[in-house]
DNA sequence: CTAGCGACTATACGATCGTATAGTTGTGGA
DNA sequence: TCCACAACTATACGATCGTATAGTCGCTAG
């Protein structure tokens, strides 16, 4: 990778913290500037305006999770659908999914950030990303189901169910450390949350 | 109530759903006093700094959670623990929490907006509020186990399970609304979501 | 009647916001 | 060698930020 992309993406990864983190209109150029250790003129010089610079870093962080996450769904089929535990398939795919999220929480952050305030902004993330996910969260769903893997109820609920018990985990994840003391992003806490999880969705 | 507690109360109402929407960063005074239709110097008057404000919101918020909620809970605890139907008590409380939640979502969205980036505001809702959350949360799940009415699981995860099952609703309740063309906050949609989810929490 | 005070408003301050634009630097082709 | 242009930086602009403070109003104790 050329000196100048590097740049360039430490500034959208930087960006894509901060507008998870803090919104669109708690992020300015000069906190992203600076925690991208460059200058303000050089975000402002890549990227025209501020709805641009949300943009581009909603894509470069969309792009670097559908580059992760597929391989892990890609398990889920290739499974002959018979002899493998079920348990087994369903639990590895929350644990991925869960460590993946928990090292990449930007998208999930980035995605509620925007919903609690809906705007022309949410309107181009769901058409240009998220219309996407659900129809490839409910295929995920139905193939699950179709093996025997997943209760046979609406798709689509289930996925919202899915999506919220794996998700608010992560969101929680500052709250739960100072209620419980626990680290809910350690592999052990996973490894017991999605153990809870297969107990419930078994029959 | 007086006139001035009214102004107040609005002032309230406004910064807690600015706050919930935009973050601690994203809303101003100017906002908050726009919004609930004062002046800047009205709302500045009256808490003297954001901070302030913001804490003021909270325990605003929190009240009205608080007058409003328990009411339902003990639902749970005045049956016998016997003859009525297990599913019915479940799914009420579930379509209770529901529907209080998609009219009085601030709570929830501020307490993501804070979870998002820790500082010391979270330090604060947490010990003023969400512990005894956790605490209440999770006795309400052990007692729901006890009568039979929930699957004998980690007390902890079950309740992280059903809060982000429920809560997750809410939260993505825009985008599924632009996705799937329907309103998750409607009485149909909250009934049918739930209908799933006592399905799968059935043995 | 009025002095004082609590409730509220208006104005002012420096800092920072998003954006525009002028200036600087480096480099490759004529 | 020098020029053109891309890459980057510095500075400037009005608007708005959070906060401080001075001013106005109405009521009531003396």
């Amino acid at each position: 990778m050329t000196r100048k992309n590097m740049r360039r993406d430490r500034v959208l990864t930087a960006a894509a913290e901060l507008f998870g983190q803090l919104g669109f209109d708690g992020t300015s150029f000069s906190n992203v500037a600076e925690k991208a250790g460059e200058q303000k003129s050089f975000v402002q010089y890549h990227f025209e305006n501020k709805e641009i610079l949300w943009r581009e870093a909603v894509s470069f962080v969309w792009g670097q999770r559908n580059d992760a996450l597929p391989r892990f769904i890609e398990d889920l089929s290739l499974q002959p659908g018979s002899s493998t535990d079920m348990s087994t398939i369903i639990r590895d795919l929350c644990r991925r999914i869960l460590h993946f999220t928990f090292d990449n929480p930007q998208w999930v952050k980035i995605m509620f950030q925007e919903s609690s305030n809906p705007s022309a902004r949410l309107d181009w993330l769901v058409k240009e990303y998220i219309s996407t996910d659900f129809v490839e969260g409910r295929a995920m769903i139905e193939l699950g189901q179709h093996h025997g893997m997943l209760p046979k109820v609406d798709a689509m609920d289930l996925l919202h169910i899915l999506s919220g018990a794996l998700i608010y985990l992560v969101n929680v994840a500052p709250i739960t450390e100072r209620v419980l003391g626990v680290s809910p992003d350690s592999a052990d806490y996973i490894e017991h949350h999605v153990d809870t999880l297969i107990k419930i969705l078994q029959p």
